[in-house]
DNA sequence: GTTGAGCGTT
């Protein structure tokens, strides 16, 4: 099946805006919400029974009905579609316009190559934004790298695009995150991560994603395994985890009937929590 | 002269 454009609106009657399908005809859930924030699946009405239908919805990927996508109106489909709903994600929306005064903090790098240099560094992630520091860690005998580094913007909108995606750098992907590792004048560690109880065995970390990024950048879903009916969900912002934490209703009473935050906690105790729980 | 998950000599 070839590319092809299905049409998709917020209501049934209101102007569809095209949106593309992937080269086997599905369409990415990530590719609607891109257009449509929040939204958590598509409807249709269809022409025979006159009813609206589910797009059917597996880890992400919304699949085509019997016919093909056709020309029918697809109906976004946003967590209990209701107004208080849609009250919560502006108030999500809200939590992340006013982080224009966030301070920054060293993000570590990893996975750099052997021969990366820090001018190597500073050229790729100055892409981003006006880059205040860098670092290649090195053997102190031998200078040679110890393929990962630090750097650090001047703007929180810098660091957070960089958090939030892979790094191609010198031929090899690389990865951007807040170090573990509390060291430097930051401000206090405060929490980016929550833990999801009441998980069942099917959710996959796809669907912790799709449900979690309305509320914000998603840069981490940890699953154990073997199954432990638990998760982590990170997020590059920690602002949200006290929007979330002061919304658990929202949680429960929507989307994931199975999904709830049990607690929100630093970074160690999370840590400790993992381990002595095993 | 090697390596490839991790966590920062100053």
């Amino acid at each position: 099946m070839a590319e092809v454009y299905i049409r998709v609106a917020e209501e049934e009657n209101e102007e569809p805006m095209e949106i593309p399908s992937e080269d086997d005809g599905t369409i990415l859930l990530s590719t609607v919400a891109a257009q449509f924030p929040g939204a958590c699946g598509l409807r249709f009405r269809s022409p025979v029974s006159q009813c609206m239908r589910g797009v059917r919805l597996v880890e992400g990927i919304l699949h085509a009905p019997e016919n093909g996508w056709g020309n029918n109106v697809y109906v976004v489909n946003y967590p209990k579609d209701n107004k208080r709903k849609m009250d919560e994600i502006d108030a999500s929306s809200a939590v992340k316009m006013k982080r224009g005064d966030m301070k920054t903090s060293d993000l570590i790098v990893l996975g750099l190559p052997w021969k990366t240099s820090e001018q190597d560094l500073k050229d790729y992630f100055s892409t981003f934004g006006e880059v205040i520091m860098v670092q290649i860690k090195r053997d102190a005998k031998t200078g040679n790298s110890k393929g990962f580094g630090f750097v650090r913007f001047t703007e929180y909108d810098a660091q957070e695009k960089v958090v939030t995606q892979r790094h191609m750098i010198d031929g090899r992907w690389c990865d951007c995150k807040l170090p573990n590792s509390k060291q430097g004048p930051d401000e206090p560690l405060r929490s980016r991560k929550v833990f999801v109880g009441r998980c069942t065995e099917d959710m996959t970390t796809d669907d912790l994603r799709q449900f979690f990024m309305q509320y914000g950048d998603v840069t981490d879903v940890f699953i154990p395994k073997p199954f432990r009916a638990f998760a982590f969900v990170t997020f590059a912002d920690d602002q949200v985890i006290a929007f979330l934490t002061s919304h658990l209703f929202v949680l429960i009473s929507t989307g994931f009937s199975n999904a709830c935050i049990v607690k929100c906690d630093d970074h160690l105790k999370m840590h400790e929590c993992l381990w002595c729980v095993a």
